[in-house]
RNA sequence: CUCUCCGUAGCUCAGUUGGCAGAGCAGCUGACUCUUAAUCAGCGGGUCGUGGGUUCGAAUCCCCCCGGGGAGACCA
């Protein structure tokens, strides 16, 4: 690849320092006995602490001033001050690791390691007085340099695309990105917590299967050589986890990895993490209670308070939520009652309100597309809606006293699902004739119905306890609970598509015609990426590009004579 | 997949009606021993996303393609 001049230089620093005997990637451990952020917290009240520290961090910002400078260096916790001063750094004669090491061939970006004393400078700073430095490893691609100052930020690095391609820049350059994935691990561990507490087991299940189930989704398809067949990617790990309420335990839960085959946009990323719990003798209104317990804990333990900044808004999880049925919520936006409507009623509903129909849309689809369009987006504080139409519930258990419901709900918050429970099917009889309805609707074309799992079904025979059971997405809960705007704010590595490669040679195309290898580097200057294109160019013109370009880049190698050149078009 | 906006130096962004490609930060050279968006003087840095077209002349106008954001579609 072509480098920038930046680069270069940075390049030549790294051999500049290599030459001076200083290993710009040592392999030693570096010792480090306190971050930043400690500093930062106990030095004011008490400044006989941290004389004598090992800190370690990267660059940020450099301000040299002759014989002394002022640099701040970065570390998992924050940035701190570091003072340098010539002499101290060089007491002796031999200025070369102020001078020369420091102010030349250290850069923005590099990482070091340094040891000294903390005080406050004259401008009320809490500053690192370095007696002596190491570098730890040289950074080789340019920073971008950020600069803020009483919260205006200058030139901040913004360009979604670079930030989730090179999240690791993102991390580095905005250390609230960095928060903001320690605020989701709090919430995986409140979360885990809370259910571990309860004496639930942790478990872990197939995300390779034979057959998807467990949701209304098209799934990934992968191939297994060995086995000679075809796999899905889980879209859902309910199926697995029933089996193991089957099998005995009494209450299961897994954080997992799901991948569904679809569109992508602000809250839909081809995989997410989703936290699958089945409890064994219980139903969804014991699971309601559940969930807004669950919930309001990780607000309290992530933010101190029920009450949730998001946008512009406060969202304030403290229980009880609001409980709404299916039919009341529709009716209470809409004005109109649904409940006792039959197909045909619903289709014209539903386009009075804006939904688009199509034949292979049963009646619990309709409903669903109705709720979606007139109810979920004005669900701002947590909700609760229940009691879900049997069509699109295949694996809920019908509603004890209304006919054509289940007992299932789901929790809204912020105008967005963020999670879906029911009580489980467990009637074996009536699960093969729902699964047998699903494959009617596939075969009316809708292709996220879902397929029958014949072993699923004989683990049911055998029998499984009445089971509550919860899928609550852990990256939509993430952005309510951070206040992210979008999906990917919340996954470090969003899925995007590949980077495209620039066509270009290799050096070794280039030496192969016999260029000389100092030379490469100008031939690629001169805009030749390929050795096609070269072979193409005039060879008079390209000797005197060539040696043009050594003038201008200051090279010490030797000119080119026309008869080398001619020679590189001839191989 | 549709609509829409965007792509210019390492980063953030200007660029008029089509007329020599600009600024700040970063970099390099020099000055400066408590600075903090350090300052001061000087210098370098560009395939204007890619390819085609119109034109005497294209960063600018037109078309194709690539990548991204937003809104939909799909989806939970």
């Amino acid at each position: 690849m072509e480098l920038s001049e930046q680069e270069i230089n940075r390049r030549q620093s790294l051999d500049e320092l290599q030459k001076l005997g200083i290993d710009p990637y040592p392999a030693d451990i570096y010792e480090v006995n306190v971050t930043a952020e400690e500093i930062h917290k106990n030095f004011p009240a008490d400044n006989s602490l941290y004389q004598d520290i090992s800190i370690a961090g990267r660059i940020m910002q450099r301000r040299i001033m002759g014989a002394a400078s002022f640099t701040e260096i970065q570390d998992a916790t924050g940035r701190i001050q570091l003072y340098f001063k010539r002499d101290e750094i060089c007491p002796g004669e031999d200025k070369t690791m102020y001078n020369i090491v420091f102010k030349r061939h250290l850069d923005i970006g590099d990482i070091i390691g340094v040891k000294g004393y903390v005080f406050i400078t004259q401008m009320g700073e809490i500053t690192i007085h370095v007696k002596e430095y190491k570098l730890l490893s040289k950074s080789l691609k340019v920073l971008p340099v950020v600069k803020e100052k009483e919260d205006k930020v200058w030139d901040a690095f913004t360009d979604p695309e670079q930030r989730y391609r090179q999240r690791y820049l993102d991390l580095i350059v905005n250390p609230k990105i960095k928060d903001v994935f320690v605020q989701r691990s709090r919430l995986i561990n409140s979360m885990r917590s809370f259910l571990n507490g309860k004496g639930y087991l942790e478990v872990e299940t197939p995300v390779l299967q034979p057959l998807y189930g467990g949701a209304a989704a098209r799934p990934f398809k992968t191939f297994h050589n060995t086995l000679d067949m075809t796999l899905y990617l889980r879209i859902a790990d309910e199926l697995y986890l029933k089996r193991l309420i089957v099998g005995g335990y009494d209450g299961v839960y897994e954080f997992a990895k799901d991948f569904r085959n679809e569109g992508m946009g602000r809250y839909h990323n081809p995989e997410f993490t989703q936290m699958e719990l089945y409890v064994a003798y219980k139903d969804y209104k014991w699971m309601m209670d559940l969930v807004e317990e669950m919930v309001e804990k990780i607000a309290l333990d992530m933010h101190g308070t029920t009450k949730v900044k998001v946008s512009d808004r406060e969202i304030n999880f403290k229980r009880p939520w609001k409980r709404l049925t299916m039919f009341e919520a529709i009716k209470e936006y809409t004005g109109i009652d649904i409940s006792g409507m039959n197909e045909e009623e619903i289709i014209k509903v539903a386009n009075k309100v804006g939904v688009e129909t199509d034949p292979s849309m049963g009646k619990g689809k309709l409903i669903d597309e109705i709720f979606g369009e007139t109810v979920e987006p004005n669900l701002i504080q947590p909700a609760f809606i229940t009691d879900y139409p049997i069509e699109m519930s295949p694996l809920a258990k019908k509603h004890k006293s209304k006919e054509g419901l289940t007992e299932r709900f789901e929790a809204i918050c912020n105008g967005k699902e963020i999670c879906n429970a029911f009580s489980e099917l467990n009637d074996p009889i009536d699960q093969r004739e729902r699964f047998e309805a699903q494959l009617e609707l596939g075969k009316r074309g809708d292709e996220e119905s879902m397929v029958l799992d014949e072993d699923f079904l004989r683990a049911l025979e055998y029998g499984m306890p009445p089971t509550a059971g919860l899928g609550i997405g852990i990256d939509r809960l993430a952005m309510v609970m951070t206040d992210q705007p979008s999906i990917q704010d919340v996954i470090f590595f969003p899925q995007m598509r590949p980077e495209k490669k620039p066509q270009v040679s290799t050096d070794e195309d280039f030496i192969k015609l016999g260029i000389p290898k100092d030379w490469v580097p100008v031939v690629r200057k001169a805009g030749f990426k390929t050795i096609v294109e070269l072979k193409q160019a005039n060879p008079n013109k390209l000797f005197n590009d060539l040696n043009g370009l050594r003038k201008k880049m200051k090279l010490n190698i030797p000119a080119l004579k026309i008869e080398e050149v001619k020679g590189w078009m001839e191989k």
